[in-house]
DNA sequence: TCGCTTGTTCGATATTATTCGAACAATAGC
DNA sequence: GCTATTGTTCGAATAATATCGAACAAGCGA
């Protein structure tokens, strides 16, 4: 498919994280991805068009959050953990931590 | 004037949270709310008309970061910093830590 | 090459947010 | 009571987001 925008970790703006992040769709895949380490777009899609889960992977990918790499057909996801320590350090944790909404 | 929504600290949500922090207007208040302890509505306003603040003191009070009393005419805003760190540990500190856009 | 799978992109709609002027409410002081 | 001050609420315009079907693109295997 194509290759894919990933700002630098100084480009991380921890507005566009925080706005990411505050959209329930958007935060449960960041949690199953903490669990899970890396998966790609289907395994995460609970249901959903795959053209609604496209627009919140590159919201997550465009914010700095995701890192996306082409493997075949498929497309596998991870977080930038260790970027996202880097320029807010505790934020990910902290925002992990919280107790998903039952 | 009126008495006001504050929820309680077991029902501030996450995503609320996120939500109203990731506004940059409402996320400079907060970041004044921590350096100051507390101020009034008036002297966050940064020239912006009285209805716009009055809107973002509102969703950052409906969303528990922001504690609003009445002092006279006035109403003083305090950061509710205890109650975030009970229910999200770690996370206003990792938000303030962030270094403000230049 | 043909078809299958996985995602992206486009376009349209619906929902939600932001912004701000104007009118209103509440308090303090004269 | 009158007036000034401080915010809220209302209403409307504008902007941004979310959602999803349909068409498209790219890799893989038969």
């Amino acid at each position: 498919m194509r290759q894919f925008v990933h700002p630098s970790a100084s480009d991380i703006r921890i507005e566009s994280v925080l706005h990411a992040l505050s959209d329930p769709v958007r935060l449960s895949i960041v949690r199953q991805l903490a669990q899970e380490g890396e998966a790609t777009c289907a395994a995460l899609d609970g249901g959903r068009p795959k053209s609604s889960m496209s627009h919140h992977f590159r919201i997550l990918r465009e914010s700095g959050i995701v890192k996306t790499r082409n493997e075949g057909t498929s497309h596998m996801n991870e977080l930038r953990s260790a970027d996202l320590d880097q320029v807010f350090p505790g934020l990910l944790t902290a925002i992990l931590n919280a107790a998903p909404n039952l």
